[in-house]
DNA sequence: CTCCAAATGCAAATGTTTTGCATTTGCATT
DNA sequence: AATGCAAATGCAAAACATTTGCATTTGGAG
């Protein structure tokens, strides 16, 4: 299984061939509980304030790891242009940003199966996977731009 | 009209309230011959070469106001972390992004209209856009693959 | 418990994008 | 065509995000 769900972290560490660290718990740990992709700051930061002191470029470097061992993706949003990682879950999500306060909401649901068939065909492409941001206004920002 | 096709530049520019410069003239033909999004650097050396030399500085100034006067969106495709930049048209294409050579591809037809209502039912969002980027295998890179 | 490779912290290096400021240029006005 | 001024530009430095080198610490196998 490649993905993070219904396992310890130890165990899954220890099946990626892994150390199991406290700060790897810790950034792991994060990422489950977290409803929007993180940028690596946005982690050390929290760790930071729970916590005794990582340094952000462990942070980085479990990000890599995790990566490479396919329990992260990268999903940097680009509102903004720092990367973001979220969890590699079995069921991939989209989002939803507000092109105004930067709100960030899953959306899950996938049109695309069809379609990347059909650019499979049209293309011959062998596709892997694929990355959808949706943008607009938020209810509340909606509500404060009519205001005006 | 907001967008670039049917206009020589500087009567666009002018309707945009922008000076007509050497500078924007070039960078802005350089995005219309481009088939894919292009880094500020790509703008910056292919204007080196063919021409007298522009600062890097001013390509990243053309192409923040270009996006302002919405003639150019931001197009980062996630595989390097470079920003990409190319020429707001009236029909928005996909990229198709080869995870191993990184070539990109435009793909037209989007099939994310009804999707797009769908989500704004859901959740209340004004969706004004989104951005789609497929992964996969280059039947080249295929090939090689396969060899091994 | 010991030992060693793997993980970490810290500081410095990199790579990209932005900014400050002096100079130049486009263009509206004489 | 010459003038004046705001907008545009070049250059160097700053600001950010991310990566790397190296000395030190730590997890876990034996
Ligand atoms: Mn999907
Ligand atoms: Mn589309
Ligand atoms: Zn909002
Ligand atoms: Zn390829």
């Amino acid at each position: 299984m490649n993905c993070v769900d219904n396992k310890n972290n130890k165990e899954l560490f220890v099946s990626k061939g892994l150390k199991n660290t406290k700060n790897r718990n810790h950034v792991l740990e994060l990422l489950k509980e977290a409803e929007v992709p993180l940028t690596a700051e946005v982690i050390y930061l929290k760790l930071k304030v729970l916590d005794t002191n990582i340094s952000l470029s462990t942070v980085y470097r479990i990000l890599e790891v995790f990566i490479a061992k396919d329990l992260v993706v990268k999903s940097s949003l680009s509102e903004d242009n720092k990367t973001r990682y979220e969890l590699h879950k079995d069921e991939h999500s989209h989002h939803l940003v507000c092109v105004n306060c930067k709100k960030i909401q899953a959306v899950f649901h996938c049109p695309l199966e069809a379609y990347e068939k059909a650019v499979e065909k049209e293309t011959e492409f062998n596709i892997t996977g694929h990355k959808l941001e949706i943008y607009g206004y938020c209810p509340e920002c909606q509500r404060i731009i009519e205001k005006h």
